[in-house]
DNA sequence: AGTTTTCGAAACGAGACCGTTGCGTATCGT
DNA sequence: ACGATACGCAACGGTCTCGTTTCGAAAACT
């Protein structure tokens, strides 16, 4: 945490509904696009129905309190179902897909996207805390992929990664209503994947 | 062209030296992650070593200037050689990569990725200038794949598309001093998305 | 009761940009 | 030469946000 250092409890205690407001406020902002420079210390009290004391007595400053607001979204991975590659990948896929819809999980793609240039130290602790996590689930499905057989032995694991989240970011950032993100797009991104796009006669055409 | 109706030639013609000066810093700024809000038209004159009145005196708002800048940026996509379906590919995507390095062509993406949904307009006017051109002549290439029978006939053109344009933006977009984009990123993902992840032991393993 | 701390609200001076205007100079056509 | 227009520069009044301070009321403690 970064909060600022809690007085001892003798007057009076600081109220959790103020900074549950503050926090929430923080991030529907940034979900909504706000870029972290934009973001004020005024709206966000606004917003929150707060002092900006409140604000400022809790957090140093902006940064911190963007971290602790952000720190609060680390959203598990569910346990994959184990029955087979395919299946786990579609279920990972299926998980960023329709958390995009989801207001408050757009901030992890707009601050992973957006603020690693101009905010690096942010932009770490982020990393570290939400992103590695994730990619390090997916990365076991694919791992256990090979182990079990059902991948290529000199899979790049790393090159098949980029594949099929960059497809999925790729579609849901530029989602929007002019261009909505298939709801079978899990499905179809892995299963493309795992049958190649190259054409082989030797091989049953029905996969 | 939304710039301003010029005037007669009857006085001092307007010096293309200092439009190319705005348009220039513009760009740098975008290139460098500035948001269209942030971008201010006193840090544009500023940076161009020019008069506000200079850029008032051509463009009407922030938004106009704006897209007649990013329009300077048309790449053209090069013809493909043409020998076969990877080396297109291969082609295009390291087009992509090395553009990448350069912070004039960030732009392209920073517009494309930020400032969809605060932008529709620019953004529907970057789209079509730049975006789709681009998305098209990459179509082609996988469509002319199927017609030559090198791809499989039932490929799935835009979700391919996604796989491999996503995954490249996805790593520029990351890439930084601590996480460069690999020099052979462009090779590898064409192979991995040609050959497929599944191991399948009727096929010749050797690619 | 008395003390301490937090609460939301309001106001502060400082600074950034806004879009406009005036200034003196430079550069073109006539 | 002369009028017209563009140039860079500086200043204008206005709005917005900054981070800080002050205020009276509220809510916990001893």
């Amino acid at each position: 945490m970064t909060t600022i250092q809690e007085s001892a409890g003798r007057g009076r205690p600081r109220s959790e509904r103020a900074e549950k407001a503050i926090v929430d406020a923080t991030l529907d902002m940034i979900g909504e696009g706000v870029t972290v420079s934009e973001l004020s210390i005024e709206a966000v009290a606004n917003r929150a129905g707060v002092g900006k004391t409140t604000i400022y007595r809790r957090w140093a400053n902006k940064e911190d309190l963007v971290v602790d607001s952000l720190a609060t979204l680390r959203l598990p991975m569910p346990e994959p179902g184990g029955t087979d590659v395919r299946a786990d990948l579609i279920e990972y896929l299926e998980v960023m897909r329709s958390e995009s819809s989801e207001l408050r999980n757009r901030c992890i793609t707009n601050i992973a996207l957006n603020e690693a240039d101009r905010f690096p130290d942010l932009y770490r602790r982020f990393r570290e805390l939400v992103i590695e996590p994730r990619r390090e689930a997916f990365r076991q499905v694919l791992r256990r992929g090979v182990a079990t057989g059902e991948l290529r032995p000199d899979l790049d694991v790393e090159v098949a990664m980029s594949m099929l989240i960059g497809a999925m970011l790729f579609h849901t950032k530029m989602s929007g209503p002019a261009y909505p993100v298939p709801d079978d797009l899990a499905v179809r991104l892995v299963d493309e994947a795992l049958r190649g796009f190259r054409y082989d006669v030797t091989r049953n055409v029905a996969s």
